[in-house]
DNA sequence: CCAAAAGTGTTGACGGTACACCCATGC
DNA sequence: GCATGGGTGTACCGTCAACACTTTTGG
């Protein structure tokens, strides 16, 4: 009718670990298999749905692709440069989530789904790349003064890995003792009471995320329901 | 072919002066002249461009409806839930807009345009006051941590003017002298030598905005280009 | 006892706020 | 001179980075 194309697209962050064993901040890609950009990576994502919300075919793109559920979903970006696809007009609504952890590890991959390191990522069809990159921009940025890299853990977790995720995805060492102080004046985390045992080191406390208060975004969006 | 609508629409801040010639924040509203909603207020803006960008849309459409041109343009969000539109399902594109106060003078009004205070809406078509709600938590929250005030004014201003705008946008009174160092600490405005005389008072110095410097978002969005 | 990480205490730098005070102009 | 706003100086307070130090476990 109008002759542009509507799409939903969604860049998913989780810390996986490479290689080595280390945790690494990556996302899922899948492999075009037609034109334009035939065989070359992309973002997931596909074509508005007509009845669903746009954050819910976000979500629902992220279960078919990965098999996950994302813990945390919010709107990135409609990117509608006119000559960003070869074929035609296509406004993409771009959505970024995270998933935890310990989901990413049964994550399914394959032939045409692939994970790979945030910050090592090879060139991708139409603009990914760039949203790649905004994304990645208010991933980092958003954990300064948000509260949402518990959405990486599970129920519950201990303050060195909370810790660990805000450095792996800053990428720069934090100092424990104030990293601690910052989290308990912000209130969002509680003690649970039980500790982890069977380290060489004194046993940490368990901490869950507090969600009767602090939600992550004080914007009037949050507040009618809107992700 | 998706079903779906694509809509541009803009909230166009300007500072204005009221009944008794105080300035206030306000914005632009036209009258919708057919379902649905008919006769009910509503957000400039029309069907997404299948040739323009989308900020050039928005850009266009305001200038149709104003007779202006922005200052400032910047996308706020896409508007996608299945139930907005009580005909089908529609998307909007949501930009925001400041223009200068000197051009909203000469802005058009009539029987299909009124100019309201932003926090004196009455009830608009559709999702629109929640998108107002929204653009207006957006233009406070940037106001303080990125130079924007000066795109309200024109080329040149004092700094009593800078912290005119900022305090009527953010609707509390700003100490002068702290006011002062914050904006010359920024380092975004460059006193051009001349002063404004005519006041019973010490003639203040004249300040232009420094294009120089200081892009207003560090984001890789800025720096490719798009707004 | 030693290593290692959890957790506490202390200090100094910095940024923002409050407010006293001087400056330059019109009347 | 006086009122008015422009502009400068300064003290205080809260936040945060740096880092010394104590605590509690496994081996």
């Amino acid at each position: 009718m109008s002759g542009i194309d509507l799409a939903v697209s969604t860049v998913i962050f989780a810390l996986r670990p490479d290689g080595d064993g280390r945790l690494v901040l990556s996302l899922p890609l899948v492999r075009r298999i037609r034109p334009p950009f035939e065989n070359r990576w992309s973002l997931p994502g596909g074509a508005a749905d007509p009845v669903e919300s746009l954050a819910d075919t976000a979500a629902r793109k992220l279960a078919e692709t990965t098999g996950l559920e994302p813990s945390y979903l919010e709107q990135l970006y409609a990117f509608g440069e006119p000559n960003r696809s070869p074929t035609g007009r296509v406004v993409s609504v771009v959505y970024w989530a995270l998933v935890r952890g310990d989901e990413a590890d049964r994550a399914l991959e394959g032939e045409n789904v692939t994970w790979r390191a945030a910050d090592e990522l090879p060139q991708l069809a139409f603009d990914h790349n760039l949203i790649v990159d905004y994304a990645l921009w208010r991933l980092r940025t958003k954990l300064g003064y948000a509260r949402i890299a518990h959405a990486f853990l599970g129920p519950t977790f201990t303050l060195a890995e909370l810790r660990q995720v805000h450095e792996i995805v800053l990428q720069r060492p934090l100092d424990p003792a104030n990293f601690r102080r910052q989290i308990e004046a912000s209130g969002t985390v509680v003690a649970t009471g039980e500790h982890v045992t069977g380290g060489r080191h004194r046993p940490p406390r368990l901490y869950r995320y507090d969600t009767t208060v602090d939600p992550v975004d004080p914007s009037p969006l949050s507040a009618a329901g809107i992700r």
